[in-house]
DNA sequence: ACAAAAGTGTTTTTTATACACCCATGC
DNA sequence: GCATGGGTGTATAAAAAACACTTTTGT
């Protein structure tokens, strides 16, 4: 992400390290971190799952929900873990995000402590909304927030959702990620709202979503109607994995 | 610029609790290791720095240079720090690739051990193959290896190339990396060269790779001519980092 | 002169974009 | 009937891909 330009940034303690690298060693704690996100289409937004901390440090602020990497678990398993505790979910697409490890912001995490050092691997998830169902215990509030008034959070959690959000408008494009994410069969139109809520108005107009789409030959259309409302019924669609899987690992842009 | 976790660090209901979550958690050593790329022009080949370890574990096999973070020392700090070590250069980009953090991936995670995790971060560089000069110790063996010849490697060290390879390839289609690894004027030829040797010799024919680049109006032509061997001397371009700017937001292709 | 590399232009095909219009339903 | 959302088609513009051709050098 960042170009980095001079980089002499030998340690002239190098070589007594190296005498004794062992004990110059930080230990580390790590954490996990994770923006899940979802797309509520009928109010046509993103939202990002928060919780509000009930412990030191960071009391009483939002938070994305976390937790520390236990014994014998994986980093992939611990986040699974939090969101089992945040959110009860059918389906859900996960990832790793990034890793923010610095020490430095933490005053007893100064260079010659002893002290521990905190790490956080950070995860995107992306969840379907209306299947969502919140864990609220009396002791945690937890809430679904708008993108758009995220209030500041703990710690940098602003900056991973902001991370998080631009990972998820580019999955979007580039990945059938959205399928993830919908009924197993849906019509195109839910397709578009949530194209439309992640990417904006303008990003296509929905006839030539339509067509592009049509034309990937990835969607099967199951022939049955399904009536929203007043107009015309529409065709409700499947995800067709089969069509899918030659595809997979071209590139390609679901615009 | 580095969030820690949302996760607390001194609970003090953990410890009534009947299983206590605190001991259960793991304890980590971090390490971090570098995919470190460049590219052979002259024989059209992708080649990845290894290094043979002379430590245990895995004691003479080859790996990508890594080391452990030390205390006060961010991560990113780390992969400087290795990446020094072993090479000398002027320019270079850096960014973060993935963290591989689960259980058994190193063996010093035996029990015996007292639970201790190695994690690693890994981090993806590129660097100007000819300018590149590699510190070769006596008691260590560090060398290029091709793409295609690289052995099996220590830990899941062959993973982490393979996704470095893929992070090079999409960074060359859709960003300016070749240019922080280029020297600073160029001719068009030496840029359609990189892109050769990476994305394979059909991904664009010359002239269209010309115009293409030409159009997007991110090279200044310095005027300057340089005879390579027979034939017609080719123009200098120069990256115009200041055209560049208004569309580094922008998506943008450089195929 | 001629091979080799640099550089320009033209033609064809494909894809993107805008938008006009028909279809099937509820009220 | 007509508003509403579903669905098809067309006309234009832009971009990608293929490739023919000109220019300038070394030998």
């Amino acid at each position: 992400m960042e170009p980095c330009g001079g980089w002499d940034k030998s340690d002239p303690t190098a070589l007594k390290a190296s005498v004794t690298p062992r004990d110059r060693l930080a230990d580390f704690k790590v954490g996990v971190d994770n923006a899940i996100f979802s797309v509520d289409v009928a109010e046509n937004r993103v939202l990002v799952l928060l919780v509000q901390r009930r412990r030191e440090p960071a009391i009483g602020q939002w938070s994305l929900p976390g937790t520390l990497v236990r014994r014998g678990e994986s980093l992939e398993d611990a986040a699974y873990r939090v969101l089992a505790e945040k959110i009860r979910v059918q389906q859900l697409y996960l990832e790793q995000l990034y890793t923010f490890g610095g020490p430095g912001r933490d005053p007893r995490e100064a260079p010659e402590s002893f002290g521990v050092r905190y790490l956080s691997v950070s995860y995107f998830a992306l969840v379907q909304h209306e299947a969502v169902q919140l864990m609220v215990e009396e002791t945690e509030d937890i809430a679904w927030y708008p993108l758009d008034r995220v209030p500041k959070l703990a710690f940098d959690h602003n900056e991973i959702v902001e991370y998080g959000y631009r990972r998820l408008r580019n999955k979007l494009e580039y990945s059938p990620v959205a399928f993830e994410v919908l009924p197993e069969t849906f019509t195109l139109n839910e397709l578009y709202q949530l194209y439309t809520a992640v990417l904006g108005e303008n990003f296509s107009d929905y006839s030539n979503f339509r067509s592009k789409l049509l034309k990937l030959g990835i969607l099967s259309d199951t022939g049955i109607k399904v009536s929203r409302g007043a107009g015309r019924p529409a065709s409700l669609y499947r995800f067709d994995y089969e069509a899918f899987e030659p595809l997979q690992d071209k590139p390609m842009v679901f615009i």
